[in-house]
DNA sequence: TATTAGACTGACTGGTCAGTCATTATACCA
DNA sequence: TGGTATAATGACTGACCAGTCAGTCTAATA
């Protein structure tokens, strides 16, 4: 009477992620998956339904991540603006070895409402939305502090992840842009902040 | 003896820059190409070798048509804020009814070099980094004339693309974000600006 | 009008892969 | 130790679809 074990289950996650960060949702094979994970194909159906299950039980897993490291770092006694610095090199240094993470969420948000995309939208997008609506607050409390503009805090938010997203990109050098991630963040700043007193 | 005509394979390849960006490359059928561009499977293959050749004669047709218009805009005497503001504003308008029409590019450039994704680096890198240095021009105009604060233009044109993207995602409403797209660039605009004297 | 070159067609094929399930292995209990 | 419930396996199947090609159509030319 062996139980399902929850870390077996984990463990076919990060193999899954792993591989999906490197190959994409479509050039992922199944058998790839439980290669990676040592077990067989048949024991990843054991522990997801299809294929788009084990996809979205990654986002879910990834974004609830991102949140537990938000907010416990929302639990510490900083400025927004240092908050929002030690989110941005958390989640960096976690995701380094998984550069194509960012790419799992954006794209299916401008899609048709096909099979895996009206799963995606009831699935995924509350979580993502909780995260945004994080970030948000840390910039709603920089707003009431006097450290940033009155902008729209969602929108700041979602800025926040795209400069998240181009730190990552810079890592990989492809574009051949010699910046590193903290530039990313640091533009991001000054669109958000109040005084920006010359210089870089 | 009818030659094969150009205007063949604009149409295919419109069908296709339509079909992909509602799909995605994954879950669009040539079928559904040819079946978009009244023409019958077999066609398609006259014009482009693969499914993969299709794929890239889409973007770097959609990244052509971008440079086109930036070009255009870059040899009107204008300033630089003003000139990025018409890129944007242009842009938005063609790609309105095609808000997938971004993630043609970016989600390709984290990923492993799968046989698509070789092809893509070999293809479409090159003619993105020129889109990318017309940008950077045009922000440098902007630093050299006091518009903009000294930061690296590769990355800010990044960010312009990140702030188009941005904007075209706010337009589906999808997020519950109560932006529109000239809020996105304005937030990027911020980021760079010399002089920001107090809030919005 | 007959000829022909090249455009176009769409039924067919072969490979691929998600998902299944009969069988085997394992842990727990009496 | 034997019995049983559950976990795990991996060979198999059926659907799907990119790509092919033998045949048809069309228009220009002689």
């Amino acid at each position: 009477m062996r139980k399902k074990s929850i870390s077996r289950k984990e463990q076919i996650l990060q193999a899954a992620f792993a591989t999906v960060c490197r190959q994409g949702y479509y050039e992922t094979r199944i058998d790839d998956v439980a290669r990676r994970a040592g077990v067989a194909k048949g024991t990843v159906y054991l522990y997801f339904r299809d294929k788009p299950d084990l996809y979205l039980g990654i986002i879910r897993w990834l974004l609830s991540q991102a949140y537990t490291i938000l907010q416990e770092i929302a639990g510490q006694p900083l400025s927004a603006r240092a908050r929002l610095s030690r989110v941005f090199q958390t989640w960096t240094e976690k995701l380094l070895p998984y550069p194509g993470a960012t790419e799992l969420i954006f794209p299916e948000m401008n899609r048709e409402r096909c099979n895996l995309n009206r799963r995606f939208r009831e699935q995924v997008l509350p979580e993502l939305r909780r995260l945004l609506d994080g970030i948000a607050g840390i910039i709603v409390q920089g707003i009431r502090q006097g450290e940033f503009r009155p902008v729209e805090p969602r929108l700041a938010a979602l800025n926040f992840l795209n400069a998240f997203r181009t730190g990552l990109l810079l890592m990989s050098r492809e574009l051949r842009i010699g910046s590193a991630p903290e530039q990313s963040l640091d533009l991001f700043f000054h669109g958000i902040s109040l005084k920006t007193k010359g210089g870089k």
